[in-house]
DNA sequence: CCTTCGTGGGAAAACGCATTCCAACACATT
DNA sequence: AATGTGTTGGAATGCGTTTTCCCACGAAGG
């Protein structure tokens, strides 16, 4: 537990009979030649004391790091997680760290962040989460992104092109439109859409563009029920449904569409809670595709995002010096699945 | 794009018309006494700047950062990232930031990270994944583990009380067995366990110890069938079971008890897959107790383990200097659910 | 009026490393 | 033998901070 003296550079050179910079040359291969006996004395030397270079030190005096920062909206949600796992290989395949940061989907907090974060004078800094409107953060968050490019770091989000910068966007209109029609053309013709607040932009796209698809079929507009960002929202939001009696009647609601697989899930299980049998009662959408999807019952249908390769595209992004209106679309394809049945 | 040079202390302290000492000690509110004036100048001249302190600086002029390395096995297994989400969590309250690095459950690539992470020099370094046996990197671990921490840092782990280091240790064995009973108290005699590989002490203890609480009972020992500790390891276990007629015939298996939950998700899929309906066929059980066990159908039974709690611990633990040999235990506690019905 | 504090500011040394520049040397070429 | 060329080691410098250490100043005490 004292603290016992780590084996610095010099320590290294001096065990090996050199001069450091012999050792640091020795140690990370420069351009410069050192002989290969000393090479090999150097790397004895740093192996026996269990020498590790301080890689603060290295980032002092080379001037520049070998960290990416992700900042997140929450671990534990199965959209973060996924991402992240993408950032994580292709942060290692690019042989960098990535330290991570939690925002709790709070703008305020997600600018503290990244203030902390440029202090690491991370290589770049990957947003992900919604963005979302009216938060007086935003010129903030622009204003610390852009003093942190023009020092050198590269941005980029995966969200909504909306901020000057490099983004990776996920085609929620797209997806949200092309699952109305699909639901569609498997009969359904009452909808009824659970989103979060209109402020969050992922939300309103999905859930606009869901609208515009039905309403390009000619059906009557979905009824909209709006709840939190969450499975427990999604939860509540289903209850708020079934207590309005829209599922009930002579023109019941058919389908509910869900602004994430989360949310879906809980609608699910909400109305199941509620004696709403599976097959028999309102089919369920969602988005994502999130692995638990496919473990629900009845399997959620959703709209699949690759997710994985989302954080992989940004980690890519980031290391190419991309230019700031440059985004990166990413598809995404429908999967349709037990917990919407064709219809009639 | 251009490399615009960062402000540094200097030029604030220029702009300030004081020193960089001056101006040190008014940014971070040093022992020393500084004049209102003088910090007040300092603080505009920063804030104008858009000055960020650089923290490898500081950590190599203070010889200590504020960074906390947390090393999971995967990021999108929910039991990581809800011991990731407490880790984030308790490292925000102590004003910590966490780096993060995923194994992909390979002790080379574990031995590597550490190796990376302690060129660091972060606080503390917290590695969760279940220890693997006959790994023969254990020794190395240990090594870099040991120096890391004379060299003042300290090491926490999140898995069994194996290494010499503190460890937050989730009582597997006591779980499982209460759960056997609680299994054998609704009634059911026929068992079945789905496990990963031996050297896998998490799975191995919940294994063992699930198999002596049906022993106990008096009841005959279990089939166990052996996978990936994965899903799709659950899953192709379930398939095997089913292959081998262990729940058909005169003599069925009445519960298959998975060792984690998303095993046991996998196998109820396979069940389902099957046709073996979920109310009269075979009944299922889990470990960990995931957010997902409850969105399943029907639930899943499962062993209930604090998981954010236990990312909040590991960070006290790692602030604590804690003797090597300390151990928290984590208690585990069953929750009955509608996967495993009351028999007869 | 001279010493002794206490207060606050600045110059400079460290921190651990990479890198630029210079010196030394060996060798080949005239 | 004198000069050029290429190779390698070391001393010195710098990176952005914090932290001694010293110094100037004014107040209090004699």
């Amino acid at each position: 537990m004292q603290d016992g003296p780590k084996a610095t550079l010099r320590d290294v050179a001096r065990a090996a009979g050199v001069s450091a910079a012999t050792a640091s040359r020795a140690l990370n291969g420069s351009a410069r030649n050192v002989r290969q006996e000393n090479i090999a004395r150097v790397l004895e030397a740093a192996a026996a004391l269990n020498y590790e270079p301080h890689l603060s030190a290295q980032a002092i005096a080379r001037g520049s790091t070998s960290t990416v920062a992700l900042v997140v909206s929450g671990v534990d949600d199965p959209y973060f997680s996924s991402i992240a796992a993408g950032v994580a290989a292709g942060a290692e395949a690019a042989d960098l760290t990535v330290t991570m940061a939690v925002s709790d989907r709070s703008p305020e907090r997600e600018l503290q962040i990244v203030r902390t974060l440029r202090g690491h004078r991370p290589r770049a800094i990957i947003l992900t989460g919604s963005r979302i409107e009216g938060a007086d953060t935003r010129d903030a968050l622009i204003e610390e992104l852009t003093a942190y490019r023009t020092a050198g770091g590269s941005v980029v989000m995966i969200s909504q092109p909306d901020l000057p910068f490099p983004t990776v966007a996920i085609d929620n209109a797209g997806g949200a439109r092309r699952l109305a029609q699909a639901l569609v053309g498997r009969g359904y013709r009452r909808f009824a859409v659970i989103c979060a607040a209109d402020r969050i932009r992922t939300s309103r796209d999905r859930c606009q563009a869901f609208v515009t698809g039905v309403r390009e079929a000619g059906l009557r507009e979905p009824l909209v029920a709006e709840a939190e960002f969450t499975r427990a929202g999604g939860y509540a939001a289903a209850r708020v449904l079934i207590a309005r009696g829209a599922l009930a009647g002579e023109d019941p609601i058919e389908v509910v569409f869900a602004v994430n697989d989360v949310m879906a899930i809980g609608a699910m299980t909400a109305f199941r809670d509620a004696g709403l049998a599976p097959g028999g009662g309102v089919a369920v959408a969602g988005f994502d595709d999130i692995a638990a999807a496919l473990d629900v019952v009845p399997a959620l249908t959703s709209v699949s995002v690759p997710l994985r390769a989302v954080g992989e595209y940004a980690i890519e992004l980031a290391l190419s010096e991309a230019d700031p209106t440059r985004v990166v679309p990413v598809a995404t394809t429908i999967a349709l699945r037990e917990s919407t049945p064709p219809l009639r």
